[in-house]
Parts: structure tokens; C-alpha cells; sequence
DNA sequence: AGTAACTTATACACTCGTGTTCGAGATAGT
DNA sequence: ACTATCTCGAACACGAGTGTATAAGTTACT
């Protein structure tokens, strides 16, 4: 098994079992919360104890997961260009990321079941931060509405941008109406009176 | 214990004990959708065996608690008067539902880890309905927008609800700000452009 | 080609939650 | 006051999931 190394070079099919095996976690994730280390072994294709060489335990792996998760849509995000006039600003941050905000999202429930409260909102501050910085700004500028709250207009944001995303995956709305629909309900919330 | 009783009268302190075990398992549920029988009946202040003498079995607790709960909110609801203009009407339920709609979301958590989708969606239902007739008829009357589909509108009065009762459970929001906020909200969702 | 790193199936120990059984005791209703 | 009904703790059987140990096999790197 994979003993953790101190200045070794990990060996190549050891690493690509680690991310495949995160892969499959996430898959199963996304439809079924509570899919097991059996399962999850099976769908990576890797034997149960192999997975156990690269974590140690159920935790572990969610945590791992959560975090590489994360990393990737910063990663993703972080590209955006959100200057100019924050309504189209707001456009383009809504487009670009309302598949991997429902992605994370649906995550986030099978990670609820097992990982602190605490180590959930340490990585929820981050990309939250982008959108209250959009706001904050649009207010300053006058494009949004200030006679709420910043904190309930992101909400609101969120809210939103998961509903669609739900409407989407059960088929009720269609993936190309979706963010047309969503973007002019946030500007909607976001719109001065 | 209590066995099914074809014509006899349940004892006084029998159904005492039931009802007191569906309060304690929904209280528990609220924040933790994962409590176990022995807390539900330590909660209830009840022995585990009797709680099993009420309930067969965890999902007919479930099944039991999530009638009930749907059962006191249709009466509720019920007596609502959604006639007049679908604006003011809309803050009418508004006012009287976000609350009782967030404890039906959080016992629902609960709920999707145990119970048949059929058996949730056959719930799910008919409070949905009364929300989409009113939106419908507000759209016909001019007083909501009609560019984007019903459940769409729908889905989002639902969003914004569930987020303030979040952000009220939650300490960012005061209760009195609460209402006002997810009123403001839904309107400039509906409303015409 | 040689060796350390890695994978594997089988099998086991352990924990936790569910649901049942038993026998004794308490309580409501008439 | 009588009795069916209800309650209760303790103990047990069971299944499912987690995590570990072993020992033999395969594969990547140099």
C-alpha cells in the first residue's frame, strides 16, 4: 500500500488510482449521498483495500474531495473578468458558473453528513467572497438596489443560481432557457426599485 | 405495547406517547436529519421499546411524521385568502408560510433518506399547487410578468423562501427584517419588467 | 533485471443502528 | 378494585459499513 512519503516521488498508477478514485467519489456523489467505500472502490475500478492505502479512512477521502473540488472551480473562477458595469459583470458570472455551483452544491450534501460545520463554511467563504465583492460594488455604483442587506442579496444569488440548476437536472426547464431564466431573476432582485 | 386495534379505543396515555414521539422526532430532525430511534425516544422521554411499540419501524415513523407535518400545514394554509390583487396576495402567503415551509424543508432532508421519491413527490404537491394558481392568475391579470414559464416562477418563490428562513436560522437575518426582505424579493421576481 | 512500490482477494474484528423478545411493573378506564 | 392496556430495561440477533491484517501477485522505475 502507499505509505505516506516523506521526500519520495509518488510512483504514476499511484497517483492516477488517487484521482480516479476521487473521480468515481464524485460521480457517485452527485446522485447518491451515501454511496459507501465499497461502491466508491468499485466505480474507480480499484480493490477496497487499495483505497484505503490512499485513505484512511471515509473522512479523509471526503475531505480530500471537498477540498480538490474547491480548487478546481477557484481555478476556474478566478479566469473571470468581473470589471466593467456590474450588471453584465453580473452576466458573466452567472454564466460561467451556475453548472459548477450545483455541482459543488450537491456535493456539499453528501459532505454534510460527515465533515464539521466548521471545516464546511472555512471553504464556503471563498467563492462567496466573489459575489459579495460584485454586489457591494454594484450598490456602490448605483447599478443594485442598497436597501437590503449585502449578505441577502448573496443569498438571494445562491438561491437563485441553485434553483435553476435544479430545474435543469429534473428536467423542467431546458438547459439553454436556464441561464437566460436565471440572470434575469437575479438582475430582477438586484435592480434598483 | 400497543397492537394494532381493530375497533377499541386507544388509551389516553397511548396516543399521548405517539404524538410526543412525532414532536421530539421532528424536533430532532430539524437539525439532524440522521437522528437515530434511541434519540428520538430518549427525546420523547419514552422507552426505545415503546417506540417501537407505536412505530414498526423507522420508516413508518418517517412516513407518520411526514403525513402529519403536510396534514397541519394544508390546515393551515387552508384558510388563506388568496383572492384580491395577486401582489398583496402573494405577501399574504408570503407572511403566513415562509416559516412553516422551512420546517417542511428541513423534516424533508430527513425524509429523502428513508422514503420512496413517489411518496414525497405525491406530498409535494398540492402545497406547490396553490402557489402556481396564484402565480398563473397574476400573470393573466398583468400584475406578474409572463416571459418565463410558471415553474420557473414557482421554483424561484420557493428558492427565496427556503433562503430567508436559512438566513434567519442561521443569525444572518433578524426575524423582523426576514419577511420584508423575501416579500421585496419575490415581488421584483414577478413583477412585470 | 532487480527492487521497492503498489495492488489485490480473502478474511477478520469492531461499531452502530435496527428490530425483537421477555418478564415485570405501572396506569387508565369501567 | 379489577383488568386489559400500556410501559420499561435489559438482553439478544442481525445486517451493514468501516477499517485492519496477511500473504501473494503485479507493475513502475532505474
Amino acid at each position: 500500500m502507499p505509505e505516506v512519503q516523506e521526500g519520495r516521488a509518488k510512483r504514476a498508477d499511484a497517483v492516477r488510482n488517487r484521482d480516479g478514485i476521487l473521480d468515481a467519489a464524485l460521480e457517485l456523489f452527485l446522485d447518491n449521498p451515501r454511496a459507501n467505500m465499497a461502491e466508491i472502490a468499485a466505480a474507480a475500478g480499484v480493490g477496497r483495500v487499495t483505497l484505503y492505502g490512499h485513505f484512511a479512512s471515509r473522512t479523509e477521502l471526503m475531505d480530500a474531495l471537498f477540498e480538490r473540488t474547491i480548487a478546481k472551480a477557484e481555478e476556474q473562477l478566478a479566469k473571470l473578468d468581473l470589471s466593467g458595469d456590474p450588471m453584465t459583470a453580473l452576466e458573466r458570472l452567472v454564466a460561467s458558473s451556475w453548472r459548477i455551483v450545483d455541482a459543488f452544491h450537491r456535493l456539499l450534501a453528501a459532505v454534510e453528513l460527515e465533515l464539521s460545520p466548521n471545516r464546511i463554511r472555512e471553504h464556503h467563504h471563498k467563492p462567496m467572497q466573489r459575489v459579495t465583492r460584485l454586489i457591494t460594488r454594484g450598490r456602490k455604483e448605483g447599478s443594485f438596489r442598497s436597501d437590503q442587506p449585502v449578505s441577502w442579496q448573496t443569498a438571494c444569488f445562491y438561491a437563485l443560481l441553485h434553483a435553476g440548476a435544479a430545474e435543469v437536472r429534473t428536467g423542467r426547464l431546458a438547459e439553454d432557457e436556464a441561464q437566460s431564466a436565471i440572470v434575469a431573476s437575479i438582475a430582477a432582485v438586484l435592480a434598483p426599485r
